[in-house]
DNA sequence: CAAAAAAATGACCGATCAGTCATTTTTAAT
DNA sequence: ATTAAAAATGACTGATCGGTCATTTTTTTG
């Protein structure tokens, strides 16, 4: 590690001390392998390599690889957040934000993020075993289900929902589905699952459309 | 491992030899830890621990870990199929055999098998990393679709259901449902999540109830 | 530019891993 | 009861694991 990017060289006001920028670049080339491999199953030796760093400098970073795991969660669920919030904040309705959640996740076999879902790759891999990366999809789960209760108010706020429609059951059914339907999905290896999730989700969705 | 079960003592006509006894026994005393920890994070210690068996003894039985952890992911299915078919049988109407299916999965956090659902449990770990169980995993999902979709067919045919209900479609969308009520409830820690997924499908097969 | 602090290195550690094998014990057939 | 085969044992191996640390290199500070 010689170089760094431009926007913290030298000349520059350092925004990111090289220790924060070595820690950063550690995490973004752990959490796919993590993702992919699950956190029992990806070795320091794993992450020496796809970094080129030794494992001493691990170590400056993070003091074990549970540290190192629980960040690569984190992070894992943050990017896959802020593309999904990103893609839904285009929409202009809200039934435009709930069709933007289901096509954003529809492709399971190339999803958005390396792995797939978070949720459901460190949620069974903790369930019995990791307490606190538990905890963190738990409230990754119940931060997606806030996403749809909102954008299902919104739409029955502003009359473009039917007022009867019980948002916070929704939200739970329609994560249920796109969880199940993704794990199955990738299972079979193709999307034809998953589409018929997307279908009669959308279907529900129209159906409380006024 | 002196005695074995009075169904193959000497004097009988064996039925098992004692090889296959343990060969079973240890699969038995395996494949909740499997279900459980995870392949990667079970150890044959682990199992040594459990079943008071040598380490040599083991792999008289089976060749390598890999073969073990395949044996212990087709017991638990097995077992979890088993019960699930002996309670759907007992129910009189289609309706009933679906609404028995809901019931036996419906408490997520002390679930009819340890450990979970073993193609939740099995099925992420394997996604990218094991071809075989995965495979084993897609043809779980695939069977329990198929029990659905035969519930469904019968109660068209026998004039229970609404003959444009699509049978296909449902099982996929219902076993989806339960995937990841499973899983997010689980994460929850209690089962009102899983709840709301149980009265959302019992309220749809309602709806098609003639 | 010099000194101090932080980061990076890789050899090294003990523990644990999956798997082997010569030997002993148990089982099953005669 | 004898005996050959099958099963069980546990010490052992080499590889890999997570983690440490004295030393060197790089970065930051004054």
């Amino acid at each position: 590690m010689t170089n760094r990017s431009y926007i913290c060289t030298r000349k520059m006001k350092t925004i990111m001390t090289k220790g924060e920028e070595t820690r950063q670049f550690i995490i973004e080339k752990a959490a796919p392998i993590f993702n992919t491999k699950g956190i029992a199953a990806t070795s320091m030796s794993d992450i020496m390599e796809a970094t080129k760093l030794s494992k001493g400098s691990m170590y400056v970073h993070f003091e074990n690889k549970d540290v190192l795991a629980c960040a690569a969660v984190d992070h894992n669920m943050k990017v896959l957040g802020d593309k999904l919030v990103s893609e839904i904040s285009k929409s202009k309705t809200a039934k435009e934000e709930l069709f933007t959640y289901i096509d954003f996740f529809s492709n399971a076999v190339n999803p958005p993020l390396t792995g797939g879902c978070p949720l459901l790759n460190f949620g069974t891999e903790a369930d019995d075993t990791n307490p606190i990366v538990k905890e963190k999809i738990n409230k990754g789960c119940n931060a997606n289900q806030q996403l749809l209760t909102n954008s299902v108010n919104k739409g029955i706020a502003n009359g473009e929902f039917n007022p009867e429609w019980n948002a916070d059951e929704f939200a739970i059914v329609m994560l249920a589905m796109m969880e199940g339907g993704h794990l199955i999905s990738r299972m079979a290896g193709n999307n034809d699952k998953m589409k018929v999730i997307a279908k009669t989700l959308k279907k529900i969705i129209e159906e409380n459309t006024l």
